[in-house]
RNA sequence: GCCGCUUUAGCUCAGUCGGUAGAGCACAUCAUUCGUAAUGAUGGGGUCAGAGGUUCGAAUCCUCUAAGCGGCACCA
């Protein structure tokens, strides 16, 4: 055992070590100044504690700050560590259970003994983090076996963790990490060498909330805290400092103040659109009727009430019966007293979907392969009882419009088919100022239809994308097992908001099930008939969420085209009012969204409102500007102003509030 | 649906020990005609989310219901 370890740094240089020897021991042989700076170590590319020892010949390379990733994983997991230690010092009797890193700091999930916690116990909690901080106890790793773990664990009351370690992969090497030498935790690590390497003023709990153990309903609700953390407090406020702005362009905000739209509870999760928010879906409705016409779609309209059985057939009612409203068919009762209806009526249900409605107008006559591709294109509004607590402003609601379409195809037209709505969803994106991310939804555990049909539905989405180039790390791209339809695999599109959360909009599925079950055929070459694979598709997804999306994207400040009111003619003085007038009324002719402010109202005033509500142009007109026929133009976010003459702001006018696919 | 929090004027919020409701903005009226992010004065406006309870007395304490917020779970 007394062989040298070759260890080979960055630079090619290989140092002979003793076995026993850590990254750390390394560091301090190259210097003093790296010995503190060093943090963790990346061994033969996997990120190790600093004082771990090598087991073998190893590319070393030393993880610093510098190496932010690494480092901040590092300091997050710790973090965790450190919540978990103080809240069962304040907490007596409260079990640990499981505490990861996130993209912006760590959570940890706890069982307590009395009740959950609230975000009062939240500065006590940091608190004692900082002492634990302050006392510097160093991190040690150490080996166990599963049974000293699970006798531990048990003799502890920690009956989750005992769960765990009873599970845990039987070939994997099972630790622990010592904080000092009173508390330990079950985990892989790596840490910091010890808590005194964390910095006291970059972290911060931000919030409580419930979670279910192992993600799993059925399962205990367990307590879970969430923090923020960061390598130093200038990152840390950095970081609060993005949240904050971050809520300023919350969509349900800038909604009530741009005047947009409401909800209440009358109708909670349904969207009242007010007369400027409804404009912008217009536009955008206008837009895509445009995109579907240039693709070959055809639109059609469908029933939004349609016979229960409908929906037996299809396979919606036995897996989605719960989120749906379900309507008797019948004239209810009109006597003050007695039930409203008699109980024997048969059931109808407001469409969850369009999809059952569009084989059904596929199904109407006889088609011919001839007639394949067939594209069926609805502004399909579509309504489903969400859990309340799914409901999020536009982003998720109850009822809601989709941008839905069914292309009906022959199995030999399923890749051109998905490549070309791939490139139709990409101009679209862009067209909007998005970049987006690609998944691909593999089968889940509850399917219809056969393995074949999944390997080969799976296999052309998978082939679309991959012959389209966005199967790339650039475009996000990666595969999701489990979470697919029922009835298919989906491509999906996501696109992220103010604060990062990401929501899916776009979606293609290859489903070869529903047609099946709602006997959509036609005739091919052979004179056979045969089954038509359908493919699910949708770009914004739905109107409400894009536009909830679009809202936060732009801070408000929507691109002119989509913009509800594109430019303001405001007045300086009285004098100049029918000027105004005469402008306004030119620019609404030429086809802008055009209002004038005539008020008595300081100039300073009306600059501000406008600016505030998110009015694209500003045309300033005073005694100078009516005399010479011209305009002072003051664009939204800029302080200075453009003359011109009136003729010449219409047509920048026309130009700028043109939308993007019908520019030359 | 689950956990925690919240709900007071159109909006944003204050309201102490349980003693009978307050500000700013917005709105209305009047004055002001002003050159690029808030002109001044005056005025109107509230079943304190809803229901029940405790109390001499409830915005305030308790229970239930609803909605909203942050997560979890769900998302055809």
């Amino acid at each position: 055992m007394s062989e040298l370890l070759k260890i080979t740094l960055p630079d090619g240089s290989v140092r002979e070590v003793t076995r026993g020897t850590t990254p750390a021991d390394i560091a301090a042989a190259i210097g003093p100044g790296l010995a503190k700076a060093a943090i963790g170590a990346r061994v033969d590319g996997e990120l190790f504690d600093i004082t771990r020892p090598f087991e073998g010949d190893a590319q070393l390379a030393l993880v610093t700050a510098k190496d932010e990733a690494d480092a901040l994983e590092l300091v997050r997991h710790d973090f965790a560590h450190v919540l978990a230690e103080a809240v069962q010092a304040l907490f007596p009797g409260t079990q640990i259970t499981f505490g990861p890193s996130t993209d912006d700091g760590f959570y940890y999930d706890f069982a307590p003994k009395d009740r959950p916690f609230t975000e009062e116990d939240l500065p006590a909690i940091e608190a004692q983090m900082r002492k634990i901080i302050a006392a510097d106890k160093p991190l040690k790793r150490e080996a166990w076996s599963r049974e000293d773990l699970i006798k531990r664990w048990t003799e502890q009351g920690e009956t989750f963790k005992a769960e765990w370690a009873a599970e845990l992969p039987g070939d994997e090497e099972l630790t622990v990490y010592w904080s000092g030498g009173d508390w330990l935790d079950m985990c892989r690590g790596p840490h910091l060498a010890s808590t005194g390497k964390l910095d006291p003023n970059a972290f911060k709990l931000t919030r409580v909330s419930g979670a279910y153990w192992r993600g799993d309903q059925a399962n205990a609700m367990l307590s879970r805290v969430y923090g923020t953390g960061w390598l130093n407090k200038k990152q840390l406020d950095a970081h609060m400092l993005r949240l904050e702005e971050a809520a300023k362009r919350d969509h349900r905000k800038l909604g009530a103040e741009m005047d947009l739209f409401h909800l209440q509870a009358e109708a909670h999760g349904s969207v009242f659109w007010h007369p400027k928010g409804f404009r912008i879906y217009r536009e955008l409705e206008a837009y895509m009727r445009r995109a579907i016409d240039g693709a070959g779609y055809r639109e059609v309209k469908t029933p939004q009430v349609m016979d229960a059985r409908q929906w037996e057939q299809s396979g919606h009612w036995g897996k989605y019966r719960e989120n749906m409203f379900v309507i008797p068919d019948e004239v209810p009762n009109t006597e003050d007293e007695g039930p409203v209806i008699s109980g024997d009526a048969d059931w109808m249900a407001l469409k969850p979907m369009n999809c059952p409605a569009h084989v059904l107008i596929f199904r109407q006559g006889l088609k011919s392969y001839r007639d394949l591709p067939l594209r069926l294109y609805e502004n399909g509004c579509c309504h489903r009882n969400e859990p309340h607590g799914a409901l999020h402003g536009l982003m998720r609601v109850r009822q809601f419009t989709q941008d839905d379409a069914h292309i009906f195809c022959r199995e030999d037209q399923i890749i051109d088919e998905v490549r070309a709505f791939c490139a139709l969803a990409d101009r679209v994106y862009k067209d909007f100022g998005f970049t987006y991310s690609i998944k691909l939804a593999l089968r889940p555990e509850k399917r219809f239809g056969t393995e074949e049909m999944w390997d080969m539905a799976e296999t052309e989405l998978r082939a679309a994308v991959v012959e389209a180039g966005l199967a790339t790390p650039e475009y996000g791209w990666e595969e999701l097992p489990g979470e697919g339809a029922f009835y298919a695999p989906k491509l999906e599109w996501h696109l992220t908001d103010a604060i990062g959360r990401t929501w899916q909009v776009g979606t293609i599925q290859s489903d070869r099930v529903l047609p099946e079950r709602l006997d959509a055929g036609y005739v091919a070459e052979d004179g056979e008939k045969h089954r038509p694979v359908m493919l699910h598709r949708a770009i914004f997804g739905s109107y409400e969420r894009f536009i909830g999306i679009l809202i936060e994207h732009f801070a408000g400040k929507l691109p002119t085209w989509l913009a509800p009111v594109q430019a303001v003619v405001a007045t300086i003085v009285s004098d100049a009012d029918d000027y105004a007038t005469e402008a306004t009324a030119q620019l609404r002719t030429a086809g802008i969204r055009v209002e004038s402010d005539l008020r008595n109202e300081k100039i300073n005033y009306k600059v501000r409102e406008h600016s505030l509500q998110k009015v694209p142009f500003l045309l300033v007109v005073g005694k100078r500007e009516a005399e010479e026929g011209t305009v002072a133009i003051r664009v939204l976010g800029e302080q200075q102003q453009r003359f011109m003459p009136l003729a010449d702001a219409i047509a920048l006018l026309k130009s700028e509030a043109t939308p993007p696919d019908l520019r030359a």
